[in-house]
DNA sequence: TGATAATGTTATTGTCAATAACTATCCGCA
DNA sequence: TGCGGATAGTTATTGACAATAACATTATCA
């Protein structure tokens, strides 16, 4: 590969997070889940009454992409919406929700072990404070 | 933000590519560029005689995707395309090309100094050797 | 020479993200 | 209490990057 972009922090963070996502959504896929629906679900399990626009916050999702990502995950039977007033409403996991996210849950930890493992000792602690720093300073 | 997903490494890697990404292609938009535009300028670089298919191969873009990108390249007049035979095809910077290549060399360069700058000095150096691990270990 | 591989292309699809515009509702304050 | 501004949800559209399949043409090499 040319040195030309082998050693930019932006290319390796941007080739990183590719194959990244592709091994992952490769692996959400054998249960049916976009990497987006699985951060949902990871999300708002053992929380009652979160809103679509407060995940859509805490994911930095905007509430109009949160639509369609709601819609499929309520036409897969995996979540409810309940109103709280006439404005908001209530997004919970269905019976079968939280055996997918459970699902998503183990499949994330062992992609996430497996990420980490390949990374030298040296370095592997670090990642997470450096990515921190680049994402959160903004 | 929530635990469930604050610390976990694939979650950190896409967020902080994500906010890095959308940082440069303001930047580089400034000189009229997309990412992937300025990541083919800075690759052919006194490289003469790169073919389409050589470049999507170091930088892991479909054959295919090559097309529209080198298409736009030569709309604007940055590169030129010459034919090495009758099956291949040499791109190389115009004068236009050269010019702009040099801006984007220094966008980037001054973008990635500054990304650095955000990380403690703790973790900094070790940001590209994990980065690398992940994305060359498939 | 003749099968096989490589190149460039067209067309289509998928995923995630951003923007603008709209309706309806809530909430704080004068 | 009523009003104005903020908030929630929605529709529709667009953009950037990536993946796949199919095809015609040309090169390669056994």
């Amino acid at each position: 590969m040319n040195d030309v972009l082998r050693l930019r922090p932006g290319y390796a963070l941007r080739r990183a997070a590719n194959a990244m996502m592709s091994e992952l959504a490769r692996r959400l896929g054998t249960i049916d889940l976009r990497i987006a629906e699985a951060s949902v679900l990871l999300l708002i399990d053992r929380r009652e009454d979160v809103t679509a626009s407060e995940i859509g916050r805490i994911l930095d999702i905007q509430r109009a992409n949160m639509v369609p990502l709601l819609g499929r995950l309520e036409a897969a039977g995996l979540i409810e919406r309940r109103p709280i007033d006439g404005k908001s409403q209530a997004v919970l996991l269905t019976e079968s929700g939280r055996r997918r996210r459970a699902q998503a849950d183990a499949i994330t930890t062992q992609f996430e072990d497996d990420l980490m493992a390949r990374i030298d000792p040296a370095h592997r602690d670090h990642l997470i404070p450096a990515l921190g720093a680049l994402w959160r300073a903004d």
